[in-house]
DNA sequence: CTTTTATATGACATAATTGTTACACGCTAT
DNA sequence: ATAGCGTGTAACAATTATGTCATATAAAAG
C-alpha cells in the first residue's frame, strides 16, 4: 500500500479509539487519535489527513459542532468523516447529514463494517477527472482505457512503468533527477534506492522498443528526461 | 428488476438528497448523489447515468447551468434529466424546458409521485439505446428480452454477472477500479469487499467462454476493461 | 591510455496482485 | 422443512511486479 490513507479517530473513549485504529492498521491505513474536539481540531487543520472518525457525544464541544465548522473552512472542508453514535441516537442521522457528514456508523460496529465503510467514502471522496490522452511521434497514452500503444501496436506496462511514462508524457523536455521522479511517479513518502528509477526506466525503454526508446533520454550528472528531440 | 437504472441525484441538501434516494431505492433503481453542479458534472461525464434529478438552486453552478452544459456535450445529451424545484419558482418552467429538461417537479413532492414521473420519463425518454440490444464480436446482449447470445448460442449469466456485462458493454475501452464498479454495478450504496468484484469477473469469463472471455481484460494494479482489442 | 564515475543490464528473492475453488448464508419456490 | 440458486468471503495457488544486487558498459577526467 503505497499510497496509504492518514485517518484520525476522535473519540473520547481510549478504548474505542485503540479499537478502531487496531483494526485501521491492519488495514493498512495510518492512525492518529484525538479524544477531544478541541485537539482534534487543531490536528485536522494542522495535519490535514484524508478522513475523519468522529464520535458524536463527547464532552465539551460535540462531535457535530466540530463537523459544522470543519465544513466551513474551505482547508477542511473536503476531508470526509464518518460519523460514530451510539444506538438509538438515529434521530440525528440527519443532522448529522446536514452537517456534510459522509457517513454514518452506529455502535457497537464490527472492525469489518468500519474498513468496508471506510473503503466506500474514501472512493466516492475522490470524483476521478476525465483525462486525455497523449501522443508523441507514433506513441500513445491513453489514461482513461489505461493502454499505451506505439503506432497503434498495443505495449504492455507494469502498473509503475506505466504512471512513469504517464508522468513523462505530461512532462516533456524536462529533465529530472532521479529524487523527483520517486516523488512524482512513486509518491513522496516511500523510501526506495534511487538506483531503482534506472531499473523501471530500462524497463520502460525495453517496453518500447527501437521505435520508441530514444524518447526516453538520459541526462548524465542530473536523470531522465523525456523529448521527441534527439538530443 | 435486474436491469436496474442509475439515477443521479443532484442537490445541495443532504437530507432531500437522502429522502429521494431512500425512495428511489425502494422503487428498484440504484442512486448516486452529488451535493454541487461541479461534482455532478463530473460524475456523469463519467458514470453516464440513466437519468439525472437536478435541484434548480444550487451554490456555484445553478441546476440549470449544469443542464444547458449537459446538452451540449454529445456523451451527455441523451440523459434524461428531471428538475426540482421550490415552490413559486414556476417561472423558471419554461427555461428549464428550454434548456432541455424532460420534466419538472415542484417541491414538496410525495416519493410516490417522484417515482411515477420518473418511471414515466425513462419510458418516453429511453436515452440513446441504452435498451438497444448491443454486439460484440458475435457477444449479444439484449436488455429488453434480458438475453445474452455467444454465436446465437445461448448463455446464461446470473443477475449479477448480467448487470455487469451490461455495464461492461455500454462503457467499453476504459478501465475501470473495482471500486468504481461495485458503485455502477452493485450500487453506490454497498458494503462489499472489493475482491468480490474478481470473483464475479471470474464467474463472467467462465460464462463466456474461450470464444469470448478474451474481452474481459485485467488491468493489472487497477482493476478491469471491456474492450474487443486485444491487449 | 588509464582511472574514475555514472549509467545500463540481467538475475533474483520477495512482495503484491489476481485467479480459482470451496463454502456458508440467505432467499425462493416447492 | 428442503432443495436449489445466487452472493459474498475466505483460503490457497498462480502470476506478475518490484526493489536491490552484482556486473558490464560507457562517458568523463586525469
Amino acid at each position: 500500500m503505497s499510497t496509504s490513507k492518514q485517518v484520525l479517530i476522535v473519540d473520547d473513549e481510549a478504548p474505542i479509539r485503540e479499537m478502531i485504529a487496531v483494526a485501521l492498521e491492519m488495514a493498512g491505513y495510518q492512525c492518529s487519535e484525538a479524544d477531544n474536539a478541541q485537539t482534534a481540531h487543531a490536528m485536522i487543520v494542522d495535519r490535514q489527513p484524508d478522513m475523519i472518525l468522529l464520535d458524536w457525544m463527547m464532552p465539551n464541544m460535540s462531535g457535530i459542532e466540530l463537523a459544522r465548522r470543519l465544513r466551513k473552512d474551505e482547508t477542511t472542508a473536503a476531508i470526509p468523516i464518518i460519523m460514530l453514535t451510539a444506538k438509538g441516537e438515529e434521530e440525528n442521522k440527519v443532522k448529522g447529514l446536514e452537517a456534510g457528514v459522509d457517513d454514518y456508523i452506529t455502535k457497537p460496529f464490527s472492525p469489518r463494517e468500519l474498513v468496508a465503510r471506510l473503503k466506500a467514502v474514501l472512493r466516492r471522496a475522490t470524483p476521478k477527472g476525465v483525462e486525455d490522452p497523449v501522443a508523441v511521434d507514433g506513441l500513445m497514452l491513453d489514461p482513461v482505457s489505461h493502454r499505451v500503444t506505439s503506432n497503434d501496436k498495443p505495449i504492455d506496462l507494469g502498473p509503475t512503468e506505466f504512471r512513469l511514462l504517464q508522468f513523462f508524457m505530461t512532462h516533456q523536455d524536462r529533465a529530472y533527477s532521479r529524487g523527483q521522479l520517486l516523488d512524482m511517479v512513486w509518491g513522496g513518502n516511500v523510501y526506495v534506492e534511487e538506483r531503482t528509477v534506472d531499473v523501471h526506466i530500462r524497463r520502460l525503454r525495453k517496453a518500447l522498443g527501437k521505435q520508441h526508446d530514444y524518447l526516453v533520454q538520459t541526462v548524465r550528472g542530473t536523470g531522465y528526461r523525456f523529448s521527441a528531440q534527439i538530443a
